[in-house]
DNA sequence: TCAATTAGGACAAAATCCGTCCTAGTTATC
DNA sequence: GATAACTAGGACGGATTTTGTCCTAATTGA
């Protein structure tokens, strides 16, 4: 009858029959030390029970008191768009471990009446989301971090490798983060470059919250933190192209990025980096309207290229 | 998420939620052999908590109904995974309210405690996914009275405009509902034409859930679902082409259709049908790898006609 | 009989747990 | 203000536990 998992239970029924304990009674009572009771608390907190503790003089640890999910009443339209939202992050993979996911929906289900309960479950069961999935991989651990310090608003040390070179260390200020096209962006202001700048989160070897803190500028919120997430995407060429349409089309073609283009006589103005032109064009030569490259060369090129090879499979 | 301690604790609740589970599926949850999961039980019990076991071919794992732990609240993870299933709901413009969402929100918020609150917020201020949006209309609307056709298993009567065609009404058992590339299908057995069909919400003129219900095959599930759905879709002209690539990279550049596709020696074989050469030709010129066209002899025509669109746009 | 499940022993490698020692915050009281 | 009593949590190393793997046995339904 001992082990760490006996402990940590004797510890909340302690809490739960003894309104308020502070943690040199609780050591005293399991036998352990009182760092040992602090590591318990985590355990706890972990677990999602939720305990509070007072700090100060006279300070202990209590269960939240008759906390419970009150039989949350979502309406009909609620448990649809909630469910949605659950089977969408599924789908996306968003979250680093399906898991929560799971558990987040037997939580709530477990709160529903039956009538909801079961709207749920068909709406998991019956609806298949086709999105375009995340990249598997460790950029879904570094989500929770990063958004400890923006919430924060604490600067972090990065190792990024950029695109073809070598790791290099930066202090980063993030102040957003960005899922596009299957793949998580920082973007922040790079204390190295001195400007906003994006980061891919798979190329980020290693983060470290730094101490120190920054005031994210107060306008800094969507579009601009969007424009500027695709201005500063890390990349070697300069690209422009003048897309002759008008904006509702462009937007729905390039997925909302419509903040980004500049209108001129011509049509709209899109400005960006690229690093590899043969990628860009592939992606141009899905456009359902007419555009014209304005630099680089290399892009004119790489274009030349990809419709070359469709005309060859065309006439196969 | 780490450690025995509250990993045994966690088995706990995963029973408590799910009325019963397997020692698999107990497993495979928690990310531990089954052997471990063996021994967790065994520690529950040696700490009092009663589980009953069932042996044999269909055994499994349950609580002894009554024991109740403390009320659960969300751990981090599962905040993180809320949020972002929230923000992704939003973001894809799933429901047809966006009133529905911010309720649910708000109504989550009220029961976190401050931590998690933050934390939710955080979520919902800096993280921005791009996505493709839904267009606006009013498919969103019949998604609840489908859902309750499907949850029912009541056949419906439609109005459906086909393509350049006149409206129809129709019997139909609707088995599924699929979103795909911002658009809602619903898959299910027509009667008109006594096979599985697949029809596009925004097409659907009216809807009436009629008395008679219907038994949905019991293997209807996502991939059968999934091809069946590709396979049926609405179209006029059927389409081959022989992809010459390995169903990985077929799959990522597809957005997972990678079930439809049929191996052969010199690649895979994509069979479908279309309405639109041109829409097909624009999509087939961004894909990353080489394929042939084996049907029909417009899309060739089509394809020659875009890359040469491109040549023109590249040489300028 | 077969397939799928629970039950549990043995063992070596891996991970954890825990006390000890720190320093830093917080708060009521003197 | 200073002080006392408390929480918060990093670092470390040795003792302990945990865990995966490989076994074999029992149970049950098809």
């Amino acid at each position: 009858m001992s082990g760490p998992t006996v402990r940590v239970l004797s510890l909340l029924e302690l809490l739960q029959s003894h309104g308020r304990l502070s943690g040199t009674e609780l050591a005293a009572r399991l036998g352990v030390d009182k760092r040992t009771v602090r590591r318990y608390i985590q355990a706890l907190e972990q677990l999602g029970i939720p305990v509070t503790t007072e700090q100060g003089c006279d300070g202990g640890y209590m269960l939240v008191a008759g906390f419970k999910l009150p039989p949350m009443m979502f309406t009909n339209d609620e448990t649809l768009a909630l469910s949605l939202g659950l089977l969408a992050a599924k789908n996306l993979q968003l979250a680093d471990t399906q898991a929560a996911l799971s558990s987040v929906q037997a939580k709530l289900e477990r709160v529903m009446p039956a009538k909801l309960k079961s709207r749920a479950r068909a709406v998991a069961d019956s609806i298949k989301l086709m999105l375009p999935t995340a990249e598997t991989g460790a950029a879904g651990q570094q989500l929770g971090p990063l958004l400890d310090a923006i919430e924060q608003q604490r600067s972090v040390s990065i190792f990024y490798a950029a695109y073809q070179q070598a790791p290099e260390a930066r202090q980063v200020d993030p102040y957003g983060l960005l899922f596009r096209s299957g793949r998580w962006y920082m973007s922040g202001y790079c204390h190295l470059r001195k400007e906003l700048r994006t980061f891919r989160l798979d190329r980020l070897l290693h983060i470290e919250l730094l101490q120190q803190s920054f005031n994210r500028p107060t306008q800094f919120n969507s579009a601009e933190h969007f424009t500027q997430s695709l201005y500063g995407m890390p990349g070697n060429l300069d690209v422009q192209i003048v897309l002759h349409t008008d904006k509702h089309t462009a937007a729905q073609a390039m997925g909302e990025t419509a903040s980004m283009l500049k209108p001129q006589a011509d049509g709209l103005l899109l400005s960006t980096r690229t690093d590899s032109c043969y990628c860009l064009a592939q992606w141009l030569s899905q456009l359902p309207f007419d555009f014209s490259i304005i630099a680089p060369t290399e892009l004119k090129l790489a274009l030349q290229q990809h419709a070359e090879r469709l005309l060859q499979i065309a006439r196969h």
